[in-house]
DNA sequence: AGTCCAACCACCCGTTTGGGTGGGTGGGCT
DNA sequence: AGCCCACCCACCCAAACGGGTGGTTGGACT
């Protein structure tokens, strides 16, 4: 009774607090401490009410989950993070993992995949859900730029012709050639369009 | 007791629905008879059960929410559906609206928020959260392309040449080049790279 | 009837692009 | 030391691209 293991909430969506409220009202050795709409009052309420497991969003107003998790375990390196998301593919996933996320849920889960994750991270485990750890796994094998080809691809994306490119980045147009021969190569692609909006489906650049 | 207003969820995310289910349980004059977690079922529960409103992800595996609505509608135009969603932005919703959804609403909103729209769609009223609302405004007054246009344009994204979107569309090259010059004048750009990372991020075509 | 516009086609021409060759430098790893 | 690799630069050249001109046809709306 005095031992339950206490969850707090940051969604920005009150449907999926209430949703995850729900399922964990059910459960007798688990209990909500607190909830919030945002990462900057995680971040406060985690160190206020030191809770056991924090169920942690993605994606919040003001502060990413992401961001919110590397805040808390800079404070508190034992927090238990568990991450729930809609979609299995982001970079931000890799981001709380390793800031040391104990876990990463869909929130497709069922009832019982949640509640054993929050208890598995709970008693120190790590649980990754089989969607994430797949997409984590195809992300890993996906194409790497270095950073001055991603310079150069942020570029073409935006319109700009190698000549522009060459100014902007105070190269020589024929470097620019060269990185965006590099480049074609490592996408496999002959051209800068169809390598622009491949990079944009990698997230190789930001849109 | 015997009038309480009848609700169908689909979505497919458990938490949502448990959260969507606890705060319709506060309410004593509604009452959950259904639930689903595709679009099929969802058009299937609708024919059997008769609820009086259909809460409607726009997400969903097998068929998504908007197609589900298109035929729900179909089969009976009094039902009413009731659009939740992420995004305040997208085609999906329009099409949703314009298939004849009640109501739209982002999945940030607030108890009462989503109370007050099932109640209202139940009696005949049309709902539309602001932030949708909003991004509907800003999509209409957004750059519209031809569905020609946006066949060339979708394979422009997809790195072809001018040569072989002439091929692939049994046209001359002139007029792809004089379809792209058209496009260009409307996206206010000037190259098809340009003109492919601007129509993703309006989404005028698929990525 | 007339007007509008999307879609189609053709030529010209300067610029850009992509692919190929050849190099130089400096940092990092073994 | 040797090696790899990112990054830098130069030259060549055929192909593709973008912008401009001109035109026809057929459907839609007034």
């Amino acid at each position: 009774m005095g031992n339950r293991i206490k969850v707090l909430l940051a969604d920005d969506h009150l449907v999926v607090r209430m949703g995850i409220a729900a399922i964990i009202s059910f459960e007798k050795d688990l209990i909500v401490i607190g909830e919030t709409d945002n990462g900057i009052d995680a971040v406060r309420l985690a160190r206020e009410l030191k809770p056991d497991v924090i169920v942690m969003d993605l994606m919040m107003p003001k502060m990413s989950g992401a961001d919110a998790t590397v805040e808390i375990l800079k404070e508190n390196p034992a927090a238990k993070v568990l991450a729930l998301t809609t979609f299995g593919t982001s970079i931000e996933i890799r981001k709380m993992l390793a800031a040391g996320a104990a876990g990463a849920l869909v929130k497709t889960s069922s009832q019982t995949e949640i509640i054993d994750a929050i208890r598995s991270v709970a008693a120190g485990r790590h649980v990754i859900s089989k969607e994430i750890s797949n997409s984590l796994k195809v992300a890993s094998d996906a194409p790497k730029l270095s950073s001055r080809q991603i310079e150069v691809m942020n570029l073409v994306a935006k319109g700009f012709a190698n000549n522009d490119i060459a100014r902007i980045l105070n190269i020589s147009v024929n470097s620019v050639k060269d990185h965006l021969k590099n480049i074609y190569t490592i996408l496999d692609v002959s051209s800068r369009t169809e390598a622009a909006t491949i990079a944009i489906n990698l997230k190789l650049i930001s849109v």
